[in-house]
DNA sequence: TTGTACGCGTTATCAA
DNA sequence: TTGATAACGCGTACAA
């Protein structure tokens, strides 16, 4: 900034007033100053400014996985609300561990954020202390709670189980197995489908699980179930989409009739639902809305203010195709 | 450090020392300075950290979409290895638009980053100059030059396309169609497989492209060649994994079998192409090898090494399985 | 093994 | 409308 004002024939401080707030530096010399930034390169260092003004402008999101569409289209809305406002995203993957969260947390409070998200509400004893000393804003998503850190956008999921199981009785069905990975949510999930549904068919609900969720393990799951005779028809309960569109390739490959032969629900409600054939019932959450619910509360926070109401529940629906 | 160099009996540079550089401080000196970090809940400040060493422990790594499981799963492995030395992965989106990657570079360039990964290797005049005038490492990845702007890991698209079209020819395939996405590297494939076939079969072929390549795009795109009688059978290769499995939905659907009423063939190798029914023939390109390739380049050039190989080829592989 | 002095490149405060 | 000066919280000499 010195070199850009000696060019410009001003001091230092001029030139960045030029760039922080051009109101408070006369046309004149605003067009000299720009005119040698642009002669010179030169690029301000934000990391200087930040430790001079207390403000990063940056917001760390913490995410189980960001190969996962789930948890990246959700980012996706949450970073374009804050870009729109000068904030940049600083992204890291804790996978499904509450101690690499940790970790990472402290990672990211080193970086001073001026806010941070994170995935889910259950954290390491460390990591609410040490977010509680940052004093920053904090966003808790994908799950809801009494008792947030600070703000908390989401919903429940042992709900959702129930509004699948729900559906699955009124729709019929006398028995079902449940198929779900390995991370804590989706266990949830289906945990208070099969305790729901038994309830009210009378029959239990084995739950499968494994550790990844994808393609090849939802077909696999349907071939075990299959084959060991676990199960005879009815419908197959899944904590993804992902998971029953696998469930649907291994049915199409044995001839069988979906939803005839065998039923499949799937959640999340992710652009492959709709397309596959046939289209799947599942459970909607919108996760655009969810970004930008939390995006505003954090932007509503660090302006100082104090959100009526700090945690949001976005909700889910059943969307039933014609899967089951 | 300042507070816990007092509450530690030592002066604020010992505290510094004993976080970056512990075997310089006397056992029973480091034992006091952590009990004292535990106890006030310090967690150092790496804004003035970078400033003060102009080190800032951070790479910027740039990708047209982050929900494109193509890039997410390269820069997993990118990032797995410099976290593994310390740094931090600071991500944006660009889209597919040279200008707002002009717009992201310069925003990154303003964190002082240690080094830069880029997508592509075709980019705006000006932020080639910033990038040279920033005088960091930067790595082109997902494509190929002779020209890169410092390190470049990729491979050729065009000789991808080609290897899709002497395989189909050698397979026996006479007529073919190319479905595409929008993206210029994908456009790129595919031109290059329709040149190389119909100069070999002497059949035309025509090339549809949609702007996203979605499960519904690829269904939405045989229905229309269907429909409309531009396809009699034959083969359609597609510029992605996700547009073959949209079409293997819809040949389903039409009681179409694959591969001999229609064969397809993909490009990227995802997880899906060996799960689904019938399996798919496809380009493998090795993301997780060309993730680590990038880092390590980056790393040898961050301690000074000029690497022999500037300019890395990863190369690429038909994997032959049933649709085609 | 430890400490002193200084500088990194900005913003904030105050004065002109 | 502009400038001088002092932080911001660390690392890096250099000295002890």
């Amino acid at each position: 900034m010195q070199a850009v004002g000696r060019m410009a024939g001003v001091s230092q401080v001029t030139v960045s007033r030029a760039l922080s707030d051009p109101s408070k530096v006369s046309p004149e010399t605003l067009a000299r100053i720009h005119a040698a930034i642009a002669a010179t390169g030169f690029v301000p260092n934000a990391l200087a400014g930040a430790l001079a003004s207390h403000k990063s402008m940056l917001v760390s999101a913490l995410v189980p996985s960001m190969t996962n569409i789930v948890y990246s289209s959700m980012l996706a809305t949450f970073s374009e609300e804050l870009r729109a406002r000068g904030y940049q995203i600083l992204l890291s993957e804790t996978g499904f561990d509450a101690e690499q969260e940790a970790a990472t947390v402290e990672l990211h409070l080193s970086r001073r954020p001026d806010a941070i998200l994170l995935t889910g509400v259950h954290h390491a004893p460390r990591t609410r202390k040490m977010l509680l000393g940052a004093g920053i804003p904090v966003v808790e998503v994908w799950d809801i709670t009494e008792t947030p850190i600070d703000l908390c956008v989401g919903f429940s999921h042992p709900a959702s189980g129930h509004t699948m199981a729900d559906f699955a009785v009124s729709a019929g069905y006398r028995t079902a197995v449940g198929f779900s990975a390995g991370d804590e949510r989706a266990r949830r999930r289906l945990a208070a489908f099969a305790e729901r549904f038994s309830a009210q068919s009378g029959t239990p609900v084995p739950v499968k699980v494994t550790a990844v969720g994808g393609l090849a393990q939802g077909r696999a799951m349907l071939a075990d179930v299959l084959d060991s005779g676990t199960f005879q028809g009815g419908l197959i309960a899944c904590s993804s989409d992902v998971l029953a569109h696998g469930v649907l390739i291994e049915a199409a490959a044995r001839n069988l009739t979906v939803p005839e032969d065998l039923a499949v629900i799937g959640f999340g409600d992710q652009d492959l639902a709709a397309a596959v054939e046939p289209p799947l019932t599942t459970i909607r959450v919108n996760r655009e809305a969810l970004g930008r619910s939390a995006a505003s509360l954090v932007l509503a926070r660090i302006r100082g203010e104090d959100p009526a109401h700090p945690v949001i529940g976005v909700g889910f629906s059943l969307i039933r195709r014609r899967s089951a």
